[in-house]
DNA sequence: GAGTGGTCTAGACCACCCT
DNA sequence: GGGTGGTCTAGACCACTCC
């Protein structure tokens, strides 16, 4: 998050001050939502540093959404800025030891299967391929903590094959194993089917927490999808 | 024709393609994770440019979590990187909208009341005081979107006062009228509630995701808390 | 065509932290 | 102490795009 600091135009020292004296006159409304903001020379001037400072400074702002910066046309107050929030995505491991209880690992079970519909839709798949699926347990502190239900491709991951995740999780097994990759996650609220519940040691349809997760490689090729099902009464946070 | 380059870096011109070879590097494994990559200087000298160059390229792939950059202790590969999301929160009238969808809206109450227990702690107010809250209906079309129910403390934020929010939503109206500032978010499974299925047009103990939001003002004061509960079936997407 | 931001360079100084 | 990244400067060229 982008702090805001009072100061006078004597004390602009480095591009953060250059930055959170323009943040400051976005507060005040001194610059308002569509306005053009004068040049970076004419800043660089006005603060008494070089263009590249405040070139960084605002660089740093229009990041986070609130100025809209184009060549020739100047930089601009944009009118409604989305808020941004960034969060980790921690190992689960590291997530249940972060907050000091003792982790788990079980593995449910591994095999070979022709993914459902639903899955292999998400995961972009001709029909008939067979993948490689291991259902899992994470604890914390001998309590079942999250469910973990993942596919993966085994053509796109080699490697996988003969991982047999008995002491280590998919989940951790892919963040050493995979190189950094893209994705996109949804979140929904689930009602625990048999499984889940037994898993999870609730009643059925009782309202779950559920993260999905899809994860592909450089050139595009989904290498893993994996669905996250909290136990009861989890909460995801995020700071802004 | 096919050639296997040594390095040919006489390709390499700005810092995206410093990060780019820094990033195939990684991927490769030349640099493993726990190693400490060549200072900047010696980058610079090997690729052909300045060593602001490298600065530039490295920082933004420590900004991604991958590298972890000291003074004096050099630039190392993280052991396990975090996966980061960045993920924007619209206004919910634009949201609505960007999917094609109309977009209404209705005021279901406003008023001035005591906040109950677990409200006033996750604003961490006193006890007594009282809050505006107001409860609205957001729809996609003419069907139930999102449930808004918000805490407004009007004394941080006073024009709030004088707000009626018959037609625009206390979403909307807060994104106009309240500078930027942090908070923090928190995403849950529930279960409907009576007041949550009359609203939202479906049965109490369905499965409902919530997501609450507690947004503070640049000295840390508790500006407002919402929680917000979408209609059943409800999916938050976020890309990496 | 011209004005803006995007970026690179070379050099410099500094803050931090320590295999 | 000394080596590292963090940053600033001044100048330069370029890409984009608005008029």
């Amino acid at each position: 998050m982008l702090e805001i600091k009072h100061l006078d135009n004597s004390t602009i020292n480095g591009w953060l001050d250059v930055q959170a004296e323009v943040l400051r006159r976005l507060n005040a409304r001194i610059w308002k939502p569509g306005d053009l903001l004068p040049n970076e020379a004419e800043l660089a001037a006005e603060f008494g540093c070089a263009r590249s400072t405040v070139n960084r400074a605002l660089q740093s702002i229009a990041d986070e959404g609130l100025l809209d910066r184009r060549r020739r046309g100047g930089t601009r107050v944009v009118v409604h800025p989305d808020r941004k929030a960034t969060f980790n995505i921690p190992v689960i491991k590291v997530q249940i030891e972060q907050q000091g209880l003792a982790y788990g690992y079980r593995l449910l079970n591994r095999r070979w299967l022709r993914p459902p519909k639903n899955i292999r839709e998400r995961m972009q798949l001709d029909a008939g391929i067979k993948l490689l699926n291991v259902r899992s347990l994470h604890t914390a502190d001998q309590r079942a903590y999250v469910l973990e239900n993942r596919w993966i491709d085994v053509s796109v991951v080699p490697a996988a094959t003969t991982a047999d995740f008995k002491v280590q999780s998919p989940n951790e097994w892919l963040v050493e194993n995979v190189p950094f990759s893209g994705g996109d996650i949804a979140l929904t609220a689930i009602h625990a089917n048999e499984d889940e519940s037994i898993a999870l040691e609730c009643d059925t349809h009782v309202a779950l927490f559920s993260a999905e997760r899809r994860t592909r490689d450089a050139i595009g090729a989904t290498i893993t999808y994996v669905q996250l099902v909290y136990a009861p009464g989890y909460r995801m946070t995020i700071d802004l």
